[in-house]
DNA sequence: GAGTGGTCTAGACCACAAT
DNA sequence: TTGTGGTCTAGACCACTCC
């Protein structure tokens, strides 16, 4: 090969991918532009036409190039600029910083699907669900109330469930694969049961994530999950 | 080969893939357990050593297994289950909704660092930072108060952009290269000064993002948006 | 029809782990 | 030492795009 053989070298196809993406960074080859063809890069770096192949191909897996059969590598588009935030299951949270994680179960109930209920889960209007409420300690003070509707097709076993071992996420995550989620991060104040619950005034702004969760192919579950804006911070980096 | 080969089928390596993943998902292998060798793979789909290796690499890649040279592939560990929350520039964001964006620019000056902030900037105190102060409307409905401090060495040009046309997030973006994120989002009351600029009272609840961006190894921005809780809230799935 | 990417083979040599 | 994955070759055939 051409490419540098000692043994701190880089393989083959990674050099083909760091030298693209440099060129791309450096602003010699735009968006939508055509890189060079398999073959070209196959000769350019002494390699066989395998080794360019699984450089672009990984390349184009990660969104640097778009391929099209027959017609070339292109350049892609700029990457979408948006900022993810990771919101983790409360009990893993709390252990993730070396703190004592404890729940009360407030309310646990069979219950028959409201309108609005039924039109979110899509199910009739009647049909049933189950309903629980916990409270979520840190260190005992009350970092989350966790107020959740659950489809009984999908988890036939919720009521059967000890919550103050296991969380409902976790419970739910074993009990149905996860197909997508829909989620609301909110400010709104607390009703005055939630305020209790949380040991704040009812002129403390909460942090409310609103999440509904999709399994099989139905709307396993939805949890209103509220936290006191004092003490609660979604965050992280990356 | 002993795999389909009609014109319909999938790819070789594909198969192995689907072939894996029913095997975990259905139980057979679970958490840590070995997975067939290469060898073995290829001799059970009757493909070369090459094509199973690319099927194996790729669920590696998809974090489904875990490969160690020399010992062998294994089952990966459940993946994690959190929620990602998708954060975009107000502008775009409310392009997306087919709504009219507009933003104030309420200050723009030369400042130096106080103590905090200079802190937060991992620079001495003193040091000369850029300050901008922006409403943000949707539709003529105040949305968002951006209050910014830019590292002057980041982004020098800072003071010479107009802020009525292009944001200070996609000027950042275009002027330096972003490497890192850090965020916070939290429920906080408005201070008297941002009520009155998102129009709204004393006692609504506003919704923060806190933003911290980092670019050329140096903290180039630090960001807080403030929105109003009732009309704003962060949404999306997956 | 010429050129492109998509896939695949049947070997090969290497680094590393378990023994 | 044996077996594993990591990489690579020099061919091959195919599907597709563009002229």
């Amino acid at each position: 090969m051409q490419v540098a053989d000692n043994p701190h070298a880089q393989p083959a196809f990674q050099q083909i991918k760091d030298h693209i993406v440099s060129r791309i960074r450096a602003g010699d080859w735009k968006e939508g532009d055509l890189v060079p063809t398999e073959l070209e890069l196959a000769r350019l770096f002494g390699v066989s036409r395998m080794t360019a192949n699984r450089a672009m191909r990984e390349l184009a897996a990660e969104q640097v190039v778009v391929r099209v059969q027959g017609a070339g590598t292109f350049v892609a588009q700029e990457k979408y600029q948006a900022t993810l935030v990771q919101i983790r299951n409360i009990a893993d949270e709390i252990a993730a910083r070396n703190h004592k994680h404890r729940s009360e179960l407030h309310l646990l109930e069979r219950a028959r699907a409201k309108d609005s209920q039924a039109k979110q889960f899509d199910l009739k209007s009647g049909a049933e669900l189950f309903h629980s409420l916990i409270v979520h300690f840190e260190d005992e003070v009350p970092i989350q109330v966790e107020d959740r509707w659950v489809n009984k097709l999908v988890a036939p076993d919720y009521m059967a469930q000890d919550f103050t071992k296991v969380t409902p996420n976790e419970y739910l995550m074993k009990a149905a694969p996860l197909q997508g989620v829909q989620y609301t991060i909110e400010a709104v104040m607390p009703s005055p049961d939630v305020a209790e619950m949380l040991r704040i005034g009812s002129q403390e702004p909460c942090l409310v994530l609103h999440r509904k969760t999709i399994s099989r192919n139905k709307v396993a579950s939805v949890a209103k999950l509220w936290h006191p804006g004092k003490k609660y911070r979604f965050s992280g980096e990356f």
